[in-house]
DNA sequence: AAATTAATCAAACGTTCGTTTGGCCTGAGA
DNA sequence: TCTCAGGCCAAACGAACGTTTGATTAATTT
């Protein structure tokens, strides 16, 4: 029996699956397409007929990417709640995802400074309602609490970069200490960013977990 | 009045400055060999002629940068002094070379998660100098003074993501808003990572002259 | 049963890639 | 003055690039 009708699917996801592994592996530029279908196991012709074009690919893998990360960000900032709380609730389930999308994650913030004007408006336009959700939910309610004055233009790039630090340098540090990174698990991880943004670096545990 | 020996020097710095400004702009595999001899002015071999390579090219950047890094590293952290004051003087020193060579930081950074086996080793011999000396004058002291343990191979890629941020984020913060990015100065976008690191988010300026 | 649709394939398209070659020109040293 | 080395150049190299074409297959629809 042939499955063609419902290998559709499946080999459209088993090429977004190779593009997102090599392009995080290699990067989009230097990943050709017949190393491409190669490691997904399809003809040539297949990523055209799905996507268009290698490019569309990248794009979808961005959209995918972003679309997750907006919706965490939605889910855990939107509300009415304690601003410290709000902040952990994120930042642990963002690293979270992070570490689920390592691969992606590699992607986007590799293709974040290239000006591919195809590409920019893309992640301008993910980007732009991110930086809303993070001065409506965090840079005001700051400013009002605290009289800190942080522009979420300058705040969402140093969170995202902040968290994404781990995933975005693992291949070098693992060359420079196997040990060192694995003795962080990614939950730790989280908590040391959260302890770090909300205290410092000399900050007390307990002190987090207690309200402010 | 031929100078021909003096452009040798000449020429090379055009194709390395050329190599700078495209590979940050397009990204290193996208740039093409052809429109980076046009920008740099000089025929198509002197490329091979001078660097050996496309990658040999690239190579020289990423130790251009890192050498320059590591000496600011050096310079500012390895001492006796108070660890919030070394810390202070690193972040100020980092983010202004940072800002200097933000192209150059731009090409790092994406480079950064790449597998090429050829530009890998480059980048741990690098980042291996810098964690020593990360762990030794701030780990190591801040575990000692107060408790906190942060492996310095965590905490080198945080510091280090988070100082680069604002200028990975520009080319696409420039489209949210031209406003947002401009109203912090690279001085003040220092003194907030130092202020964020020494006291988390909600830390008044004041405290952060003061020693602790 | 015939027509249609969607997935798949091998093969080739024209272009661009990084690199190499071999010779030319000029200033410096013998 | 002759030699020589180094900067420079036009031209071409084979390989790899992303994309397109046209045919084939099998499941679905009429």
């Amino acid at each position: 029996m042939d499955n063609r009708k419902h290998q559709k699917t499946e080999s459209r996801e088993r090429i977004f699956q190779a593009a997102i592994t090599l392009f995080a592996r290699h990067g989009f530029a230097e990943t050709g397409m017949r190393e491409l279908v190669a490691e997904a196991g399809v003809n040539l012709s297949m990523v055209n007929y799905f996507f268009g074009s290698k490019k569309g690919l990248l794009k979808e893998i961005l959209d995918s990417f972003f679309s997750g990360y907006l919706v965490i960000a939605r889910q855990n900032l939107v509300g009415d709640d304690d601003l410290h709380a709000k902040l952990e609730r994120f930042i642990r389930s963002a690293v979270g995802y992070f570490d689920a999308e390592k691969k992606s994650l590699i992607i986007v913030i590799s293709e974040l400074p290239h000006d591919d004007p195809e590409i920019v408006e893309y992640k301008a336009g993910w980007a732009r309602q991110m930086v809303e959700i993070i001065n409506q939910e965090i840079c005001v309610p700051l400013a009002v609490e605290t009289g800190q004055h942080i522009p979420s233009t300058c705040f969402t790039p140093m969170l995202t970069s902040l968290m994404a630090s781990r995933f975005l340098f693992t291949p070098v540090m693992e060359k420079v200490s196997e040990s060192g990174l694995k003795s962080v698990t990614v939950e730790v991880y989280a908590k040391m960013i959260v302890r770090i943004l909300l205290q410092g670096i000399a900050g007390s545990d307990d002190e987090v977990t207690a309200d402010l």
